[in-house]
RNA sequence: GGUGAUGUAGCUCAGACGGUUAGAGCGAUGGAUUCAUAACCCAUAGGUCGGCGGUUCGAUUCCGCCCAUCACCA
């Protein structure tokens, strides 16, 4: 049976560049629905931009632009970014649109209409100078738990706690640095604590849809189990959806001054993404998959890939408003983790922070990311490590060494000796290829998105097809009189089923199979039920090389161009995401009923994700560094301590005295002894810090600190003592 | 802090409803080969399956605790 199936993508906000952590959930998607297309199913594949909320607003104001004309630039480049990665959406659409006002204006209306929605006065900080009621992470103070300065209204980077803003001390609003006052509001509230909602959301989370699947991955259903507690247990608070003027966003009808908050008519945009492109194309009945009724009648399916990091939006807010609507609920989530790098955090400093524009910049093949990701999605909530040498490894490994290869050493015999006409094909082969796919293991794994499942299994038969041509050796047969019908069967077989591998590779390298339907001169390839040899005589094209190795140097490349120099002040647009980026910690309860929900965003969570806590580090003055007493010092001694596992005890000469006039050496412990040995250190010019306070240790006192370099992520990564140009004496300052 | 997850060869990952010698790819080493943008093929080495306890005839697989890493906390 053809299936009719509406694919989201989470909205990135249009704010801040389109990351490789981005990718990770696009490139999926993108290949879940190549993957249902192939099979013959119909599928709409829409996405948007996030547009609305106060960072947008601040952002456009600081560029001196419009909201209008901010969204419509950066809407451009997400899809530019998108498109480059083969992330082919039917349409991308925004959520400052007039579909999408119409739906939020609908679905509110029912919801009040049900007697779900509730208005309540809420006490909230406002900026007298901006004259806004400030979002938590627009509010900056001191830390109520340990005094740290310049925390976020709700929770402190210092000691990690929890808290709300109005318990800061101090506070200022980091729009304008004023004073924030507290003040009234009257709120909208989506009564989400109704037990009419407790139920469906019980049963929804917890259940299949009409296809028998589970609508939520086993760890994503676990995850939700937290947020709605046990049977008889109503954990659910209700749902701040209003925000007051001045707001970019869409005003509440019969409501002045108030406007949706952005979380509310974000996700309505999937359907106002997709009522768009029926307008635009035509043919396709909107109310069948967004009409509860009709969607049951019909059908037809609607999917959402989402990062774990909203998972609740879409597990509870989206699915009950989208039900006492009277709209259909999702069939499905598909919940993806977030991107590491080489096993860590993206990192600005250490220039893994990628954007998807830089990397194509560099020229790299968007279709090595896709296959990386793909080998490493397996369709659960865990994260995704990108270990660069290992992507280089796979890339050139798999798709040059195994797949390409088969092509490449075959083609030739093809074209030169029988005129690029195929022959017949070797019946043990066809047998065994025409079983794989009749089995249909790659296919099972492909729609359950274990893509990691489904490429191991490709790669296996790409082993056998070249170990079938090295059996063969086409080679040898070239040589030898009389052997034509065996080197035409061989070769012949060997093209067969690099057409297989590339079919079954198509969803997740559109590109590359493209090339291969034109190298065969074949018909786009889809899935079929029956294999079936390339007819006898067919005439193939020469075979021109269809991919090239990646190189260690280009990924260099890249990181270089994404690493940010420290020193350099942090960019305005990264500063907007750092403020709007900051983890929100507060108690459950309190905030909702304060009403003072945090601005997070998707997009920006997962660059959130990316802060490094060098990039994080507050700004100091020149006058905060002077007060450092660097000082270049000569390494005179250095020497086991006894009894110490990390110490090595060093004598180090900064010029200066004792009262004799003779050299008197500072006495420094360092913990550098897994990664250096003292015999080695005597005699070298360090950097060391004079003006530290003596220290006593249990091995003596210590007098200063010598300056190393370490990784905080990776402590296996070694340490590195500073060394100064030569030329430097001992005692010279450094500054 | 609470909650959810992860921890298997140098690297990236499979797997085991508890049961003979724990797998793959890459990397390493040795060999073979030269059709193929030095790709491919064969072979070898490498793991007390994070640690400690418990259940069991038997646990790496189940349970508990601990450690480490990651995430979420409206």
């Amino acid at each position: 049976m053809t299936r009719s199936i509406l694919v989201t993508n989470a909205l990135p906000y249009a704010n801040g560049d389109i990351h490789l952590g981005h990718l990770v959930g696009y490139i999926q998607a993108d290949i879940w629905v190549r993957y249902q297309r192939m099979r013959g199913n119909q599928v709409h594949y829409v996405c948007a931009d996030d547009t609305h909320g106060t960072p947008v607003m601040l952002r456009a104001e600081k560029e001196g632009i419009s909201p209008e004309a901010l969204i419509e630039r950066v809407h451009g480049e997400h899809l530019r970014d998108f498109t480059g990665f083969g992330v082919a959406f039917d349409h991308y659409h925004s959520t400052h649109s007039p579909e999408n006002r119409a739906y939020a204006e609908d679905i509110y209306t029912k919801l009040k209409a049900a007697d779900l929605i509730d208005i309540r006065a809420i006490e909230q900080y406002f900026d007298p100078v901006k004259e806004m009621f400030l979002p938590d992470r627009f509010i900056k103070g001191e830390c109520p738990k340990c005094g740290a300065a310049d925390q976020y209204g709700d929770n402190c980077e210092a000691c990690g706690a929890a808290y709300a803003p109005t318990e800061l001390k101090n506070p200022f609003s980091a729009v304008s640095g004023a004073k924030p006052v507290l003040k009234t509001s009257e709120h909208f509230f989506f009564r989400l604590s109704d037990e009419r909602a407790v139920a469906f959301l019980r049963d929804w989370t917890r259940g299949n849809n009409a296809a028998g699947t589970r609508r939520l991955q086993a760890e994503a259903a676990n995850k939700m189990k937290e947020w709605l507690g046990d049977e008889g247990e109503n954990k659910l608070s209700d749902w701040d959806i209003s925000r007051d003027a001045p707001y970019f966003g869409f005003e509440i009808p019969g409501a002045p001054g108030k406007y949706f908050y952005v979380w509310l008519d974000a996700p309505i945009g999937y359907l106002a993404s997709f009522r768009h492109l029926a307008e635009k194309r035509g043919g396709i009945m909107v109310e069948d998959y967004t009409d509860a009724a009709r969607a049951e009648a019909t059908g037809t399916e609607m999917v959402h890939f989402i990062g774990k990091d909203i998972l609740y939006f879409h597990a509870l807010f989206w699915p009950a408003m989208l039900h006492f609507a009277g709209y259909r609920a999702p069939t499905q989530l598909c919940v993806n983790g977030f991107l590491t790098v080489d096993g860590a955090k993206m990192s600005k400093s250490r220039g893994t922070f990628i954007t998807a524009q830089s990397y194509l910049a560099q020229g790299l093949n968007p279709e090595y990311l896709r296959y990386y990701f793909a080998t490493k999605s397996n369709g659960t909530m865990e994260d995704v490590d990108l270990n660069l040498d290992d992507m280089i490894a796979k890339v050139n490994a798999d798709l040059v060494g195994k797949f390409v290869n088969i092509a490449s050493r075959c083609a030739g015999f093809i074209v030169k000796r029988f005129d690029g006409k195929l022959g017949n094909v070797d019946p043990d082969m066809a047998g065994e290829f025409s079983a794989a796919l009749g089995a249909g293991v790659i296919a099972k794994a492909f729609e359950e998105r274990d893509f990691s499942r489904a490429l191991r299994e490709i790669m296996r038969l790409a082993d056998i097809a070249n170990q079938y041509v090295n059996d063969h050796k086409p080679w040898e047969l070239a040589k030898q009189e009389g052997a034509e019908a065996e080197l035409h069967t061989a070769c012949t077989t060997a093209l067969n089923l690099f057409r297989d591998l590339a079919l079954y590779l198509k969803p997740v390298l559109p590109a590359l199979a493209a090339k291969v339907e034109d190298f065969l001169a074949i018909e786009p390839l889809v899935w079929t039920e029956v294999w079936q040899a390339l007819p006898q005589g067919h005439v193939i094209k020469p075979y021109q090389h269809m991919m090239t190795r990646v190189e260690r140097k280009q990924i260099d490349a890249l990181l270089e161009a994404n690493r940010d120099s420290l020193a350099a002040p942090a960019p305005a647009a990264a500063n907007d995401t750092d403020h709007q980026n900051r983890k929100s910690a507060k108690g459950a309860k309190a905030a909702a009923d304060g009403g003072a929900h945090s601005e997070q965003r998707h997009a920006a969570k997962q660059q959130h994700a990316a802060q490094d806590k060098e990039t994080a580090s507050t700004t100091i003055s020149i006058d905060d560094f002077v007060k450092v007493d660097l000082r270049i010092a000569k390494i005179v001694n250095a020497e086991h301590v006894e009894g110490a596992d990390k110490l090595i005890r060093l004598q180090l000469d900064i010029g200066e005295t004792d009262e004799a006039g003779q050299p008197k050496p500072r006495q420094v412990f360092a913990g550098i002894k897994s990664a250096y040995d003292p015999a080695t250190l005597v005699g070298r010019m360090t950097v060391m810090v004079a003006n530290l306070a003596p220290r006593k240790m249990k091995f003596g006192m210590s007098e200063g600190m010598v300056l190393a370099a370490s990784d905080d992520a990776d402590k296996s990564s070694g340490i590195y003592i500073l060394s100064p140009d030569s030329g430097a004496q001992p005692g010279m300052r450094v500054k």
